[in-house]
RNA sequence: UGGGAUAUAGCCAAGUCGGUAAGGCAACGGACUUUGACUCCGUCAUUUCGCAGGUUCGAGUCCUGCUAUCCCAG
């Protein structure tokens, strides 16, 4: 009987992964990851009693601090805009999850993540799920072979979002009305990302000037941090058209606010790029942030894992920090950081 | 202290022949969301139109005075 390691949260998405690799009569060990201190494992054993399969916790807090918390702080310092499930996914979850499968004797690990893993061209790439709403095949571009070849995800068989729940609810896991995870996993309830890296970093943000591209003084920011590009909510600037963060410019400790049209790029650059197959001239899509409509586009790769994201039509407010990632037929073939020539 | 102009919510601003305060921005609240954002929905002048009087059934809109600011001449 194949062995599984499943990533276990406790909450409704992957309790329902294993529940449907439980009924495919797979043997699976829930493996709980803890990623910070804050986080409590409640909720994951008692999923795992629900299954009715074996629990192992792994403590991964101090890769977690070194791999995904220091530097969220460094790169928001520098004007930024990291993201962490990004950063933590092939560094933290997903290895710490395999290295834990090698423990326990698992041949496969699987998570609740909304995508698939299907096999090309002899190489196994993230798949993503035609018409749901919830894929997040976008968190995975990172992982490599050496995960993808061991990984299932079985929540890859719900095309709707609303299925999962359902299914989970049927089979009366306690899971199945927890509300969805959101913000970040390892701020406390009433603190935002911002609070974290002041307490974390144990200095206050350096306020400074906001400005129009021209160097006009339209009002105070309260340090480089607390904004992002693309950003108009929070600015205080009155105007007579909506104004949006076009950039940030860490050197001067400058804000610079601007119309919408300001901030739409055709071109989008890539640092730390990896691709698991051969790019295709034609029918390439892309995408620039999480929940984004993937749009054509032509890459150029260039030296040093780089790359140039050229798009048909130009899309709004590439951050520097956030991910881009590269779709061809559903099929996830990489992707990489975006970042700005200047820096 | 000669001439001209303007004073409407936190900011910009509409307001016709007087008839019972548009809109935008900001702000706040919510929805959405396994990152930050975006987006969407809702709220936001009724002892109120710089202040004080007057005319009128009724004034932001007309009249008088005052105050403030801006511009041009000095």
């Amino acid at each position: 009987m194949i062995k599984v390691a499943i990533g276990l949260s406790g909450g409704v998405d992957s309790t329902a992964a294993a529940a449907l690799l439980k009924e495919e009569g797979l043997s699976l060990v829930g493996v709980c990851l803890k990623m910070h201190a804050g986080g409590d494992t409640f909720a994951a054993q008692k999923a795992a009693e629900e299954l009715g399969i074996p629990y192992h916790e792994v403590d991964l807090t101090a890769r977690f601090e070194e791999q995904v918390l220091r530097p969220f702080a460094a790169l928001y310092k520098i004007g930024e805009t990291p993201n962490p499930c990004i950063l933590c996914n092939p560094a933290v979850k997903f290895a710490g999850l395999l290295e834990a499968a090698d423990a326990l004797g698992c041949e496969k690990i699987a998570t609740g993540h909304y995508a698939s893993v299907a096999e090309y061209q002899g190489r196994h790439l993230i798949k993503r799920i035609p018409r749901q709403k919830k894929d997040q095949s976008y968190m995975l571009y990172g992982l490599g072979e050496e995960v993808l070849s061991r990984l299932l995800l079985p929540l890859g068989a719900f095309e709707e979002k609303d299925q999962v729940r359902a299914f989970a609810d049927e089979r009366g896991y306690s899971s199945a009305d927890a509300k969805d995870s959101m913000d970040l996993c390892f701020l406390d309830p009433e603190e935002n990302h911002a609070d974290f890296i002041k307490a974390y970093t144990g200095s206050a943000p350096a306020c400074g000037k906001i400005c129009t591209k021209e160097g006009k003084i339209l009002g105070d920011h309260k340090g480089i941090c607390h904004y992002t590009v693309g950003q108009r909510r929070g600015l205080g600037v009155a105007a007579e058209q909506r104004l949006y963060v076009t950039a940030l410019r860490p050197k001067s400790n400058q804000v610079i606010l601007g119309p919408r049209e300001d901030v739409m790029e055709h071109r989008v650059l890539l640092r730390d790029t990896c691709w698991h197959l051969p790019l295709p001239e034609e029918g390439l899509t892309a995408k620039v942030r999480y929940r984004d409509q993937d749009a054509p586009v032509r890459v150029e790769l260039l030296e040093g894992d780089r790359a140039i994201l050229r798009f048909e039509s130009p899309k709004f407010a590439p951050a520097a920090g956030q991910s881009a990632v590269v779709y061809w037929e559903n099929f996830l073939l990489g992707g990489g950081i975006i970042f700005n020539e200047e820096s």
